[in-house]
RNA sequence: AAAGCAGGCGAGGUGAUCGCGAUCGGUGCAUCGUUGCCGGGGCUUCGGCGGCGGCGGCGGUUCGGCCGGUUGAGGAAAGUCCGGGCUCCCCAAUGGCCAGGCCUGCCGGGUAACGCCCGGUGCGGGCGACCGUGAGGACAGUGCCACAGAAACACACCGCCGAUGGCCUCGGUGAGGCUUGCCUCGCCCGGGGCACAGGCAAGGGUGCAAGGGUGCGGUAAGAGCGCACCAGCGGCAUCGAGAGGUGCCGGCUCGGUAAACCCCGGCUGGGAGCAAGGCCAAGGCUUCGGCCUGCGGAACAAGGGUUGGCCAUGGUCCCGUUCCGUUUCAAUCCAGUGCCGCUCGAGGCCGCCGGUAACGGCGGUCCCAGACAGAUGGUCACCCCCGUUGCCUGGCCCCGGCCCGGCGGCGGUGAACAGAACCCGGCUUAUGUCCUGCUUUCCAC
């Protein structure tokens, strides 16, 4: 399952941006970093689109699994997550979820529900 | 039936549905251009000017929305171990000589090329089907061969012999001497002994390896010293395109190591890699004439620069010289994808022909992923598959079990290895199922 385009992120300054000034959330097995949206910072055409009220990216590096079977799988499944319980703001937000390497080892059922757990420390979650 | 050997297909299928990436078409929501009307209102030299909002007409579709169609991972996409294409840099990658490099190394063929593939030869392994093979040269030279051992290019420790020579002794015989049965000297004489010279390399021992092997003869003992067979070397004949095969003859013999240097033959310009590389060229100063730094284009070739070195040839790549052009609206992504490169290719499929085969030729036909925080996924139904179980038909016999087929129930699972990132050809590694052919052994008829 795979986000649709106005719930996703791209472009090279977005990740820049999140990266040295997104609010960090710690979990176990996830980082969760979140920063309000700055559409600007977008790629052209993601910026002509109706803008939804959140964007996620997951990243799933190859510390998590040297396998990219493992690491697709990974994705997919927060994907469907997050489309199936979806995060609410009153303002539009950006977030980026990273895999910590011990979610390799974890189960499904864990791994999604620390996700819940990450979003509702955010308060994107009730 | 069991055990084994070789090869191949394929990587579940069909449909529905919800998503995602490309692409094509539509729509004209949105947006852009143009134009008409209406509304309020700004400036005004009262002629107008510029601009805002709303509604509508016409035209367009760069990005976005919506609707529909088409299409979307692999046999290894992996490891990155070879070979290329493509791109840039060293000016070119042209010819010659030298140097350097190469795990390149039986023969013939295939290929764009290869260290790959196919067919064959030799050697090795297996009862066999088959499998493996790092397979030039050690009489061009140099080096090395640890430990052990006598000796690792010529050696003799133990051992064997001691024919020949030597010494001792017994006998025979000849000569001489005298004390007349003994002594001395001698010998193309015979026996016995010693192992001194010497001979040997069979046996023992050492070692990865001791210099052809086995047997018979031979000898003092031995030894290719002789002979037979085998192995090796050389020559001749013959077969083969060749590596080599076969046969005959010869003298009988030469340690190993070239993944030691080296010699011979072959190949070879080096480096970086799609994050290659290209496109979007202007900026500053000003006395407003221009000037400077760039960038782009054209012409010139006297000089300088040059791949590991030298020479030659050619060219004009850079430096250089001269001339011309450029400087602005918009935008901010200026870079690691903003755009191109980017997927039509040594391409797939089908047929015919040539070839044992790898492969090639001809004809037809098809267009088949191109993302860029990175698309191929989820769910359901049926078919198919596997396991188990029940019933039925048929067959077998040891008479309640087995086998084949069909139908049904239940369960399992769409599997294992694994995710394109410039593109091809190979190699290697990972991996679940099935099919075909063949070999050996056993059983039944």
């Amino acid at each position: 399952m795979a986000l649709p385009p106005q719930h996703r992120l791209r472009g090279q300054r977005a990740f820049d941006r999140l990266y040295r000034q997104g609010r960090r959330f710690q979990g176990e097995l996830i980082v969760l970093r979140l920063l309000p949206a700055l559409p600007a910072l977008l790629p052209c055409s993601d910026r002509g689109r109706p803008q939804g009220a959140w964007r996620c990216a997951v990243v799933v590096s190859s510390k998590v699994s040297k396998r990219a079977v493992r690491r697709n799988r990974l994705r997919r499944l927060l994907h469907g997550h997050l489309l199936a319980a979806a995060p609410a703001s009153v303002t539009p937000q950006w977030l980026l979820l990273s895999l910590k390497p011990e979610a390799a080892l974890a189960c499904e059922q864990r791994l999604l529900e620390e996700c819940d757990e990450i979003l509702r420390k955010a308060g994107l979650l009730r």
